[in-house]
DNA sequence: TGCAGCAATGTCGACGTCGTCAATTGGCTA
DNA sequence: TAGCCAATTGACGACGTCGACATTGCTGCA
């Protein structure tokens, strides 16, 4: 591998101002600079990382650390965003998946430590956090997508939930709808309580009384092997002699399934029923025709933003220690939704 | 950050015998060990891999590049059989993503160099490579899920897609069907002329004539950005007065487009049409009721093994520059598909 | 003319690790 | 008892880069 060095001697100088070259450092003359491009160019001179890093105590890495959510469709966009940024701003991107697994997730941090990478971004599913201390130096950490235990305090960045199922129960409450069927997340997911108690509160806050609303567990189990009445739950509600207008569903996946019910029964949406999911999880939600009044999640940014944050506390910018930031999950109304006449 | 030296001071050894140790090298007292092990877990040591890859000239750090791909909800898996290869072989994963960007993609390929990884797995959605030789040094490379263009030699591995398609073919006219429609995936994607192509060669072979197959387009235009006439299609076949009994779809996103169609039809699947996908993308081939008859592209697998083609790759172990692997796909029957009575 | 001041460039060593080779120890043989 | 060998341990330098500091040469001003 050709070091400064041979570029140096290609060059007629000294290693030193390579490197002021390379770095784009000042005091040094128009003519220097082109004879030390010309021999990096020749050379196809790539400066090493790894030995500017142990000078620096820097390496411009961050790392993402995934939990099962690296088995969902979701997770991409997080990465994605994080990538982007990344590319952006010079920085590069370890990732590791620990499958939830303890021994696998202490490996990582090991691993990542090994490595000096600058911070972590810790992206799960869980309202949960283990954060091994290998060794008494830790590393920087935003949790992306969830947030800390009580009794830690890390920043975390996530999307909020409570607020997009407000918005989306009083977008079918403005559409005239006044009973509505509810099909429930798994309660282990961090979202699945928030998106129920805003429903509950928009419906209550609107008027409506709890015998307005048919709500139904729609999966359990631990994740990745919940067992899932989506269909079923979703067949009967639409069966009932007093079926309901609305169908809201825990996520677009759900509302897939009552699609099929509704379909199946020879109902027709929006005309017959009106069915709206969550996440704007594309594949589903475009794919469905007509396709789905949802609500956004924001996970593109909650990986750009979070490798903001994890910037802020890298450089050990105020107050980003605690900081517990929160994105809007935004209303996508499509065709599912309409108006009951 | 603690480094060798301060163990070395604190287990009152020399800073080799530490690295003897953290090593497993032969040849030291089994009391050092355990003071020096002492040491190393008082002080929380974790060796500097970055140090010492300028040294040894080894990072054991592989690197992904992805194109579209990443956008797709694919790529999770290749990505996930990547990690999983790289933490049982006690590698790490940098990484990074073009967006089918040219000017990044460069960008890529320096950063990769300058972090003087050991290899590239180029995950790609397209029969296409461009391998910017940014100096005359290049990376060890193995093309997944794509291969070389002609002219160009690289190691690759994919899914073989032609027997796939061959097969899944066949399970339909095991069943009976004898008229089939089919709707064809964007040309542009690498397997929708070999799925094509696979299914009019099993069709044949089976004595069925062109009139008994009825070929639609589903999706044209740019990857990302295409025009989707799938559910129209999906409409018009299923509407013909001499309807097939059977429709297959590119892929499991326009079979889940064809099942809207034919519900909304009144169709009953599998008893008055036979439904299958490509893929097995579980999101949708689970989530579907009837779950659905489809191909099982082996994601995972080809990311660990071509991982592992990598890793030989990068061992210099003879054949592997020019090895071409292409991994079987896997019918999988569920209960979308019947036999015609 | 002499010298301060500054720009341009170079020398040297340190970062953390490990390969090379030398030094030390203890035991065993002749 | 001298001599030898193997096992154990350490000293030192090199990897590629850059920070601290030194050197060189030139400009401008008293």
């Amino acid at each position: 591998m050709v070091s400064i060095k041979d570029v140096a001697r290609v060059a007629g100088v000294s290693d030193k101002t390579v490197s002021r070259v390379v770095n784009g450092e000042p005091n040094v003359t128009a003519d220097t600079i082109e004879k030390v491009q010309l021999a990096i160019a020749g050379l196809g001179y790539i400066p090493n990382l790894a030995a500017r890093s142990i000078r620096s105590n820097r390496t411009d890495i961050i790392g993402i650390i995934t939990d099962f959510i690296s088995t969902t469709p979701y997770s991409g966009d997080i990465v994605r965003g994080v990538q982007d940024w990344a590319g952006a701003n010079g920085r590069t991107v370890l990732l590791a998946n620990t499958d939830g697994d303890q021994d696998r997730e202490a490996n990582v941090w090991r691993t990542f430590k090994a490595h000096r990478i600058d911070g972590v971004l810790y992206v799960a599913m869980y309202h949960r956090v283990v954060v091994p201390a290998a060794g008494e130096v830790s590393i920087p950490t935003v949790l992306v997508n969830s947030h800390a235990e009580d009794g830690y305090s890390y920043p975390s960045i996530e999307p909020d939930d409570y607020g997009g199922a407000y918005d989306l129960t009083r977008h079918l409450i403005d559409l005239g709808h006044r009973r509505i069927g509810y099909i429930r997340l798994n309660p282990l997911l961090l979202g699945a309580n928030q998106r129920l108690d805003a429903f509950l509160a928009a419906a209550q806050a609107h008027g409506l009384s709890e015998n307005d609303m048919i709500i139904r567990l729609g999966m359990e189990g631990p994740i990745g092997r919940e067992t899932n009445y989506v269909y079923r739950e979703a067949l009967d509600i639409l069966s009932l002699p007093d079926r309901p207008t609305a169908l809201v569903c825990g996520n677009d996946e759900m509302a897939l399934q009552a699609y099929l019910a509704a379909l199946s029964l020879g109902l027709r949406i929006p005309d017959d029923i009106t069915i709206v999911g969550f996440d704007d999880f594309r594949t589903v939600s475009l794919g469905l025709k007509p396709e789905l009044t949802t609500v956004a999640l924001p996970y593109y940014d909650l990986g750009w933003q979070g490798a903001d944050m994890l910037d802020q506390l890298i450089q050990g910018k105020g107050g980003s220690e605690t900081e517990r930031r929160v994105l809007r999950c935004s209303l996508v109304t499509r065709r599912s939704s309409t108006r009951v006449c």
